[in-house]
DNA sequence: TTGTTACGTAGGAAAAAACCTACGTATAGT
DNA sequence: ACTATACGTAGGTTTTTTCCTACGTAACAA
């Protein structure tokens, strides 16, 4: 929910692989993605919660199935954290810029 | 260095505030960010070889301190992974408008 | 109702991360 | 040359994370 948790969630690769098949093949039963991964199925399930508790995922229970679905909105945190970074490697490319019109002065 | 590094990196609060420090005030020595904690200094050195190890700091030795500046560039990763989410919380907004447009429809 | 399927949770082992206090090294000042 | 300062690294402890197997529960199926 707070902006650390979604970042301790991005931490780790078999979370965001979780992420990645919830946005590329959509909302999908728990089983179905635990499948997908070389680890047991509770395992998946804890990535799961941690998941959850960043407000990444939500799940719909349908039967005794539980689909979970993408929340991406919490990301605009972590969009919004980059932000002020912009300038920097923006500056760097600049200073790229200004060093080759500075060499292309010097051959005019 | 790699995209897995930078993420990690980012999960920590003190390696978060770290970036900020050197952002807001710019390049400083190591002892002087390591001050700013509440962390014995040693410590503050392992965060800051863990930022560097993701290319996220840059260390330039003058003289017996040793000054560490930002490197924002590996954010763009961070940046690039977001992308593809993007249309996912649009899509949220998109929802929302598109059920205000249909209420609008239904009063004319 | 009895068995099967789809899950989460408990409890614990193993690995990783975070922190500490020494300690070593290089530079600067006297 | 001698002392002080600014660091990183070693080695070790504690905490957190990650993974497992075993188990409990709710829903469906016969």
């Amino acid at each position: 929910m707070t902006a650390d948790h979604v970042f301790t969630a991005l931490a780790s690769p078999a979370r965001r692989e979780l992420l990645r098949l919830l946005r590329e093949e959509g909302s999908q039963p728990a089983g179905r993605l635990a499948d997908r991964f070389d680890m047991s199925r509770p395992s998946v399930s804890e990535h799961l919660k941690v998941l959850r508790d960043a407000g990444l995922v939500a799940e719909t229970r349908k039967g005794r199935e539980r689909h979970y679905r993408l929340e991406a909105a919490p990301l605009m945190e972590i969009r919004d954290w980059l932000t002020p970074y912009e300038r920097f490697w923006r500056q760097k490319l600049t200073d790229l810029t200004d060093l080759l019109d500075d060499l292309e002065d010097d051959d005019a």
